[in-house]
DNA sequence: GCCTTTTATTAGTCTTGCCTAAATTTCTGA
DNA sequence: TCAGAAATTTAGGCAAGACTAATAAAAGGC
């Protein structure tokens, strides 16, 4: 009898994953109780028996971390997640602030098949539509280090790579002034005293405030490359 | 504060609207326990539930019928699990026999809006793969009453219009045979001490059981209309 | 109409996953 | 260093939904 993990087990190690950023800090019992709005005392109970399971190694009072079973269990969930929004984005033309509630359902219903099926129907996206990236069959995640934009200086010439924010409202301010990923942008100011920014996009004058601004992820793009252009690796997103 | 149907509620229910076959019948508890595998004690503790709630009318030993409120509940989950059904039918080319398991998780874990999403989609299909009529979205389910393939006679040129068992095994036959809804044949003989047929389907002689035949429903089709065409109100299912 | 078989309910238990209140450990800052 | 604050665990409960064993009702056979 293998036992298959809950949609409570799932939501669990889905959050200590996303919470552990690299792969050595210990999540905070506090952490996990904030991110996935439950009491702290739940959050106890679930690990020791995460534990048990041997999904988490975890010492008292000190925080977990996955093992590798658990991480393996988590990326599959992550995986399950991002081609399901992928998915519904470009077949059903849902737009990018819907899709994660409805896959934050979905992601426990879907067979390792179904999901297989609508990778190779999508072409073997390799993000999702806020730029994630899309863990493949065998648990491979590629992660790669960047800037968020509140890092970015005057003058610097960016990329958007990523939106690390969820919530309806932002994603769809930021669809609004074309800040989608593969958009590229300039940096042509930043307040000292409030982090305030302001970005030509297109050649409109934006002004992000620094809130805003560490919600996302960029790269540098060197100044004789083209402006404005879609990513190849990204899926593009047609919302007109 | 709604309470949204658990899982289990919403399998029970569904359950008990197949059972009910006509809306007057009461449902006993052996057959429920039987159709969802589960212990008659577990079914008696959540009829009283869902009495409770106002899901059946229960009397003790006499078995539930639904109330309107159960009935509804019911449709809105067998609508969301044909719509499934057909939808990854014609989008992801799965077979007939493969889209029940799959159906039977996803019913629980879409939301409303994804399911008319996905109606629209396929443009207002009438019928799942296996020829089940799909309830609208306000819980209007047209039913026909129908003979099995079973009560047909000698002579006899017919319709398939739908097959009443999920088994891979069964809808991989029928498959094969050319027994799919929109299908035509003939009855050949029937052999009146076991109730063995011989059809002709597409100038083939194929032989029937009387098992098989009583889980497909038919129609009789007017001699002189064409033979072997497809249905228009049902969604072709191209599995070449 | 009684007696046996079948069906159904009640009683009591278990697991999962949540909660609040209380106790305990760790952290922090004067 | 050490007291108060913050974080964590323990204790104790509750609800859902499953189970087995025991009891009760209904149905069938003669
Ligand atoms: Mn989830
Ligand atoms: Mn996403
Ligand atoms: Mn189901
Ligand atoms: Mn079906």
């Amino acid at each position: 009898m293998i036992a298959v993990p809950t949609i409570s087990v799932e939501n669990y190690l889905k959050a200590i994953f996303s919470l552990q950023k690299d792969g050595e800090e210990r999540v905070k019992t506090k952490a996990i109780a904030e991110s996935l709005d439950v009491s702290l005392p739940s959050v106890s109970g679930m690990i020791k028996s995460l534990a048990d399971d041997g999904m988490v190694e975890y010492e008292p009072y000190r925080g977990v971390r996955l093992t590798k079973k658990g991480k393996k269990t988590a990326l599959r969930v992550i995986r399950n997640h991002r081609l399901i929004e992928v998915f519904l984005v470009q077949t059903l033309g849902y737009s990018w602030d819907e899709v994660h509630n409805e896959a934050e359902r979905l992601e426990h219903a879907v067979s390792d098949t179904l999901v297989a099926r609508i990778e190779a129907f999508l072409g073997f996206p390799r993000f999702d539509p806020h730029g994630d990236p899309i863990p493949t069959a065998d648990g491979e995640l590629h992660r790669r280090e960047m800037m968020t934009l509140g890092d970015a200086s005057s003058g610097m010439h960016l990329k958007v790579e990523r939106v690390l924010d969820q919530t309806p409202e932002v994603l769809q301010y930021l669809d609004r002034v074309g800040l989608r990923p593969g958009a590229s942008c300039r940096v042509v100011e930043v307040l000292a005293f409030d982090g305030q920014m302001f970005l030509d996009i297109d050649g409109q004058q934006l002004p992000i405030s620094a809130t805003l601004a560490a919600k996302l992820l960029v790269t540098e793009l060197d100044d004789d490359s083209e402006r404005d252009t879609g990513r190849d690796d990204v899926q593009a997103v047609d919302r007109s």
